[in-house]
DNA sequence: GGAAGATGATTAACATGTTAAGTGTTTTTG
DNA sequence: CAAAAACACTTAACATGTTAATCATCTTCC
């Protein structure tokens, strides 16, 4: 069998295990966890976005989004509201004090972002992003066989 | 700022998900985690390996596979002992029942990962992979500054 | 228009990630 | 050699990942 450690799994972990080292000390002195710091990055994007789009866009399951939207409301860094057409459906924005604390990381997490760059050069780095997203886009169909035994 | 959906870390991410979406419901089927499976992967190379040894191996941190280690012993999987040169250290070896459990996900396992490398092209999943090594071992000695407010 | 099904979101339950603290054991050092 | 430091591992506490179940609302369809 293929050497473990060298599978295409483990080198994907350990490369973002790499990158997000770098991060997680400057949030964590915000008080931020890199998901929370991944739902106030997108909410900048937009004005309002439902749960579920929220949810597809910061790459996070539906129960996560659910609870860390509980906190980040509580800490009033988020404000949600349920929408007036579909009852079911709840939109969510950035405050103002959540804007206020993006500004305040975002400086340290660009240089660090920058520093990364540099190091493993901008048109290399290029590369590896299209590499990722053309490795995500070919096994996007790959779903159906749940080859394997047990299966009802 | 940079549009954050396109940053490497989710790049990262989302690569590995489309990886690991794959194989687990295989490992599923054969009442494993992911992280279970590494454990037993990783014990599949050596004869005893010690606990410390193993985190790095696996890439785990030690609560989480002092946690899981704990779940294999009891379902037999793995066998552990106190070394006797020096007490505070456990070496850990798979058992029988563990590599026959191995035996039984590996060919699943394997024609997964043909079939991926098969999609991404051979040759350009060796590339990815060299540049994954690269980008970890050029981060490799980045920690130092916790470049941040709030610290002591 | 009302029952059945679909949908958006949350809750539940268990496993792991992450940092800090704790517990023995071994090594260092004065 | 005894106290202090270092070490290997575990436990604790809280946050998230993951799947299943639940709850409320909405849509379909007879």
């Amino acid at each position: 069998m293929r050497e473990f450690s060298r599978s295409l799994p483990m080198s994907l972990l350990r490369a973002r295990e790499a990158v997000m080292r770098q991060f997680r000390p400057s949030l964590r002195n915000h008080g931020l966890t890199e998901q929370q710091w991944r739902i106030l990055r997108a909410l900048t994007a937009v004005e309002t976005i439902e749960v579920t789009e929220l949810a597809r866009t910061a790459f996070l399951l539906g129960p996560s989004l659910s609870r860390i939207l509980r906190d980040l409301e509580a800490r009033q860094l988020v404000e949600r509201k349920t929408a007036e057409a579909d009852q079911r459906r709840a939109v969510v924005s950035i405050s103002a004090k959540g804007l206020k604390l993006i500004e305040a990381v975002a400086p340290t997490s660009e240089a660090i972002y920058a520093e990364i760059t540099r190091r493993f050069g901008a048109r290399r780095l290029s590369e590896l992003q299209d590499m990722l997203a053309a490795l995500e886009q070919g096994l996007a169909d790959m779903e159906g066989a749940d080859r394997d035994d047990g299966e009802e």
